[in-house]
DNA sequence: GCCAACGTTGGC
DNA sequence: GCCAACGTTGGC
């Protein structure tokens, strides 16, 4: 049974077309530096779907679905380099505190679903990613959600 | 670039 | 354990 997420980028640090261009179309998720939003990382499994979603841009929305192709969390190693951004010496090889999972390109939506259209939806009113000062990076997202924004592509 | 909302840190 | 100060996110 797999389960749905969302998950957002800034497209100008790390765009859909940026995960398309990867080796296998495939990358690891880092840099995430939120307890709630690695701990549903921890709730990933193989084969979960998930939407990608531009954020902090012109047209923030849903542009993309990508699939979770790791078993499970693994340690972020970003957090043990000094000279990488996302550099947190509180997390160690020997006591981690940040992990990813990896993420594969499955494909563009024929169109942008902007932020602005999916608040203008009833049937997703209740979603997590549109509740007022919501700035988790990983947000679950229910069947129900998932289908009804599918069809929204048309 | 502004700023509201939220998370984290650290002094007490 | 409280909470002020600070940093970040992300829509606008």
């Amino acid at each position: 049974m797999s389960a749905y997420w969302l998950m957002k980028s800034e497209p100008d640090a790390f765009s859909i077309d940026d995960l398309k261009s990867c080796p296998n179309k495939t990358d690891s998720w880092d840099g995430i530096r939120n307890y709630q939003a690695r701990n549903f990382m921890r709730d990933m499994k193989k084969g979960d779907l998930v939407f990608f979603y531009h954020s902090n841009c012109k047209v923030p929305g849903i542009v993309g679905i990508m699939t979770v192709v790791s078993n499970e969390v693994y340690p972020d190693h970003t957090a043990f380099d000094p000279n990488s951004k996302y550099y947190d010496p509180k997390s160690t090889p020997e006591k981690v505190r940040w992990e990813m999972v990896d993420v594969k390109y499955k494909r563009k939506l024929k169109r942008c679903i902007s932020l602005q259209e999916l608040k203008e939806i009833p049937t997703l009113k209740d979603m997590r990613l549109l509740q007022k000062g919501n700035r988790l990076s990983i947000i679950p997202v229910s069947k129900k959600e998932w289908e009804t924004i599918l069809k929204l592509e048309g």
